[in-house]
DNA sequence: CTATGTATGTTATTATATAACATGTCAAGG
DNA sequence: CCTTGACATGTTATATAATAACATACATAG
């Protein structure tokens, strides 16, 4: 985690919490994307799923953000790039993304972000700070299973989930 | 909850749970909607709060309703009543509610639906049949404290959460 | 090669939400 | 009584987010 870098973020970095203690702390978060970006390449081969050029970049831009961003500003970033500037560009990549395991919708923000466990079957939790707007993907399990319990008891079967938190990150906190 | 009431609904009914177990279930919605109403209304005088006509038709409007109402729905209901008929007069009276603890925000749904326990300070918890469109109201302590512990892990503090599943209610597994 | 499924490009439109300012209402203090 | 200030509503306009529908390209199996 310290280690020298050309693209070495001052920042505190949003959604990467290879141990989930350091999703708030400073750290090298191109070490986490190049990593997320490799095995979102395996699982994409792994399930048949065609990594193009466009969705490939889509996935790099969220990485490289420390925050979720909105369709449009990844249109946007593709549009700088040569890529097609409609909207159904942008978001059929991001849907791709979503659709395989490689991102996630945030719906708080009507935003994206990469997911940071591409393959692992986590049930993600997002914490999003109401002051710096950093997101960080946070490990829970015991929430998904709370959840999933409580819907047991009224014979609700959950299929998909989205469980958002608003709130202070440690940085923020501290001030 | 066996009553007879010239408001006897023959769907399920979604955001109810007197008893929990009743979310899904069939039962005459038109009791517990007075009731919250009542409950309501007792709540905003109590916070000084002004719960105003348009206000107040909003919250029995979404009442009424056996599912999450957008925006735009609302406003529908509410130009057809004489009340204003631009976005701002539906978007305040539910900002209003949802600000007041009368209403929720669904945002899988980019929708609204009358909060079923008013000043409770519960942690709830949205369970949206994709079937139906039904959305119920689920008793969630334990979901947030899982949510407030898996924070807590990270040094982030929640204020606000929104916790949303997608799935099938009980009538609609049965098919 | 060529047919077929999938991906991308493009135009247009729909849906959701808010900014900004004008007008009205109502109650507390003069 | 009246006026003033806070809050609520009305209204115009616009911003932001998302999708429908169709045309074109492109890869790959047959």
């Amino acid at each position: 985690m310290a280690h020298p870098h050309p693209h070495d973020h001052s920042e505190a970095c949003p959604g990467c919490l290879a141990p989930p203690e350091a999703a708030f702390a400073r750290h090298d978060h191109s070490l986490c994307a190049d990593d997320v970006l490799a095995r979102a390449e395996a699982l994409a081969a792994a399930q048949g799923a065609r990594l193009t050029p466009v969705r490939r970049r889509v996935l790099e831009i969220l990485l490289e953000e420390h925050r979720a961003l909105g369709a449009y500003d990844v249109l946007q970033r593709l549009a700088a790039e040569g890529f097609g500037n409609q909207p159904p560009v942008a978001y059929r990549a991001l849907d791709f993304l979503v659709d395989n395991g490689l991102a996630h919708r945030i719906r708080r923000l009507n935003a994206f972000a990469a997911c940071m466990h591409p393959g692992e079957d986590h049930a993600p939790v997002f914490l999003i700070c109401r002051q710096c707007n950093h997101v960080a993907e946070a490990p829970a399990a015991a929430v998904r299973a709370a959840l999933d319990s409580a819907a047991e008891a009224l014979g609700f079967t959950v299929e998909r989930s989205n469980i958002e938190a608003l709130g202070l990150c440690p940085a923020c906190r501290g001030e």
